[in-house]
DNA sequence: AGCTCTTATGAATCATTGA
DNA sequence: GTCAATGATTCATAAGAGC
């Protein structure tokens, strides 16, 4: 067995994945710094420029990302001026435009999100998680990130009376009966595109762009086990963790030196085996 | 005081908002023609063609609107050859082009989905409520939505039954219910903008557009008693049966003839008064 | 009346088949 | 080829029946 790799590396992506061969990920996940957001830490790209300034980023990422592969793009547009910013559907428009399919639109919801209150607007509870793919044949496993069933299961299949045997008999080939027989050995149920998942509130130190059960949840759904993760924008290389925690390689990048210590320090803890620069990747195909 | 209107009126928005004078609805609340759903009872308009059929309307939208009122668009957009379709976001850029202002992105959360399984994809659950304004100073009474928040309603409310609650508002004035209303106050907080109803499984013999809850939560969030409500596509009847629920004037609109007789069916329901063609308008500046 | 239990069904999507 | 019709499939909710 292979040893997994976590490489956290620091520049600005759009230099750093030259080095990389082509079709070389098998998913891309991020959290791209925001348009005006941490400003002090990344200079805070202008909401007008956002377009321009991630395009030839994505373009790298269109090249190493495999056929088969995914790139999901965690945003959020800012409030300016009392009105929602348009670059993120732009950017979505712009990313087609470029090559890109865009196939869904996931929601985070944010269920403990950030108390407040304005005077014509309510908290902010949800980010978009844009999928997009380069091929509609995309790898995806979705019995990887099953929930548990609902209560509906308990109280319905508790009981199966004679007429749940007969309105499947009878309702054969309707188009929409309900095989009961398929839920007798299933506790769990496939989720929908709306994501639960809290927001982090660890003291690390930094702000935490998403909560690893959201790297993670794509990573179960998109990857295999040795497969390759890329996030661009690392931050404190929370999408590394994930990875390493799942059995997947991975290569985080961040413009920012001082996430590239905290990721140092967070990944230590991890046990991860981290390599510097100069380490060779082999290609990924021995599946 | 005035009676109540909810007036019912069959033909297209475009040429029915004509005989409205200038600033007249305090709120738009509608759930437009999906792109090519609907394709028996609309004619389905092609996602391609979306955009350019729907902006004439919204220009009339635009000019019934009173400068401190709200439009709130209630739109999904399909999936089509693998891919989400881009109707919907140039939607919102052409608005804006028209003039108005895209102040915030509701999302509904649907807990009953429409069940099914497909091989790269989850259940479809969400659906965007747009909200648009004519300025940034727009009427919004956020404290009537509130909604129950804290240990305490969370416990000690949910052991309630939905007949207990009902028993609970008859006993106003008991002192015991008033103490009650006391700590509900207390405990009332602000919604986020993820709003949670789900889809109304009633035998109406047509297939509502949105659940009452919809309609109800933004006409008490961006109305007052006796303002007027629009729906430009009303389908059943949804939004006007809400409108006059909540007691505010509404005027819906629907190209289909058998959805005003419908209207009139669950109308009568709820004992509204409705005026036929001719009704003369008074102008609402009475408050 | 107030429970529990039963039942119908909703703005869906994709692969396959047939015209 | 292209397009339309068809089949199959992960539930949650509220109204209604029954007790």
């Amino acid at each position: 067995m292979r040893e997994l790799i976590a490489d956290i590396r620091q520049g600005d992506c759009r230099d750093v994945l030259k080095e990389f061969e082509g079709e070389f990920f098998d998913l891309i996940v991020t959290s791209p710094p925001y348009a005006d957001r941490r400003v002090k830490t990344y200079g805070g790209i202008h909401p007008d420029k956002y377009v321009d300034w991630f395009l030839p980023r994505s373009e790298e990422f269109l090249r190493v990302l495999k056929p088969g592969g995914t790139f999901i793009l965690n945003i959020k547009e800012k409030a300016e001026n009392g009105e929602r910013h348009t670059y993120v559907i732009e950017l979505i428009l712009a990313l087609r435009k470029q090559g890109w399919l865009w196939t869904e639109e996931f929601i985070w919801h944010k269920k403990n999100c950030y108390p407040g209150k304005w005077p014509n607007r309510f908290r902010d509870a949800w980010e978009r998680c844009l999928q997009f793919n380069k091929s509609r044949h995309f790898k995806m496993f979705q019995e990887k990130v099953r929930v548990p069933m609902g209560e509906w299961a308990n109280t319905r299949l508790k009981s199966l009376g004679k007429n749940d045997v007969v309105r499947f008999n009878s309702q054969a080939g309707s188009g929409f009966g309900k095989n009961i027989a398929n839920w007798l050995d299933r506790d769990l149920a496939y989720p929908t595109n709306v994501l639960h998942f809290a927001t982090e509130c660890s003291n690390k130190n930094h702000s935490a762009a998403f909560p690893i059960a959201l790297p993670e949840w794509f990573i179960k759904l998109f990857t295999q086990e040795n497969d390759w993760v890329l996030d661009p924008f690392v931050g404190s290389g929370t999408t590394c963790e994930a990875a390493q925690k799942l059995g997947r390689n991975s290569v985080g990048i961040d413009i920012m030196e001082e996430y590239k210590d905290l990721s140092y320090k967070n990944t230590k803890k991890s046990e991860l085996l981290l390599m510097e620069k100069g380490l060779k990747y082999e290609a990924n195909n021995s599946k």
